[in-house]
DNA sequence: GAAACCGCCCATACGGTTGT
DNA sequence: ACAACCGTATGGGCGGTTTC
């Protein structure tokens, strides 16, 4: 292939000047100085015989060309990124290759805690980045700065592999000396609440989302937080309640004065999926990690639903163990 | 309202460094 | 030795702010 001296490095400075639109701060992301960067696209002018960034005022902006170089440029830079990747051996013991896994706080603490606890065992060396589930954290997937997405599978990208891992229910949560909530939870009652609510940036959790698409803003919603343990803390010494993930309700229910409910309303379950970018699909570090986590939310203990739950439970009290 | 000033940004000239 | 690339210094354009 003829490239007329067209470059990777031509390539990558191309897309931190479509991308910043200024050759000082493009120059900044490539740690060259804004001359150097000025040379740049001056070659970059000279073989596409077009400006590609004009200025306009004290700002630049992109000419209908240089707009249309945007999109391609940035999925062949991921194509080739993927690419390298993917060529390149893996082994788990002697890789010192960085993972970033955007989760929330609750997959930390039911899923990933263990599964970096397997990983260290087997790649000792490699290190993992876990980031918020934010609102840019899609568009870091596509740019290939995320590795991995663990979220509930409607939220999922259709674009992009996914593999479902692990159910759950939802739990209500309210501190253990409140007053107003007995053993049980009426509609009433959880209508009656003030509420803390999970939102992760934008976006509702699963739960928030699903009852005001079902029941509209009928709730108090008092406090709102960005994770799940957050919203446990907030309901001690207080007569508010929260309505999370069953698993995560439990395990702060064993350091937290809490007391779980079942929700007085038929909530489904959510399914957890892994979701990596299609480019990575043949990876082998990316497959060792999605087995691994595969392996790990296998492990996990299957999710009663809270009907089943209560006949354990009388079960247990009628026929109490020996 | 106009001029002066300032800050920001880009392009060019020039010299130093590095690899072939 | 030469080419390629980089950084520093510098100049010019532009817009915003200040001063009169």
């Amino acid at each position: 292939m003829d490239f007329h001296n067209f470059d990777i490095g031509l390539l990558v400075a191309l897309d931190a000047l479509l991308s910043e639109k200024s050759v000082t701060r493009a120059g900044q992301r490539l740690h060259l100085s804004q001359p150097a960067t000025s040379i740049i696209l001056a070659r970059l002018r000279r073989y596409f015989g077009n400006d590609l960034l004009v200025p306009v005022g004290r700002k630049m902006v992109l000419t209908p060309l240089a707009e249309s170089l945007v999109q391609p440029v940035r999925d062949c830079l991921v194509q080739i990124q993927h690419t390298v990747a993917s060529k390149a051996q893996f082994n788990p013991a002697i890789s010192t290759r960085r993972f970033c896994l955007a989760v929330s706080d609750y997959v930390t603490a039911i899923l990933i805690s263990q599964a970096l606890q397997e990983a260290a065992r087997e790649a000792p060396l490699t290190t993992f980045e876990l980031v918020r589930l934010d609102e840019n954290i899609e568009h870091k997937l596509e740019k290939g700065q995320v590795d991995f997405i663990i979220r509930p599978a409607v939220h999922a990208l259709a674009t992009h592999p996914k593999e479902p891992l692990f159910d759950d229910t939802h739990t209500c949560v309210v501190w253990s000396k409140n007053p107003l909530v007995g053993k049980r939870l009426s509609r009433k009652q959880f209508l009656s609440l003030g509420h803390v609510a999970v939102h992760f940036g934008h976006a509702p959790a699963i739960f928030e989302d699903w009852f005001a698409t079902r029941y509209g803003k009928i709730r108090k919603i008092e406090v709102v937080t960005q994770d799940f343990e957050p919203a446990c803390r907030l309901v001690v010494g207080t007569n508010r309640i929260a309505t999370i993930m069953s698993r995560m309700a439990q395990l702060c229910a064993a350091y937290l004065p809490l007391r779980l409910l079942p929700p007085p309303f038929a909530i489904p379950k959510v399914t957890h999926c892994l979701q990596w970018h299609r480019y990575q699909d043949q990876d082998p570090g990316t497959i060792w990690l999605r087995t691994l986590l595969k392996r790990e939310a296998t492990k996990l203990t299957p999710m009663r639903s809270h009907k089943a739950e209560h006949g354990r439970r009388r079960r247990a009290r009628i026929f109490p163990k020996q």
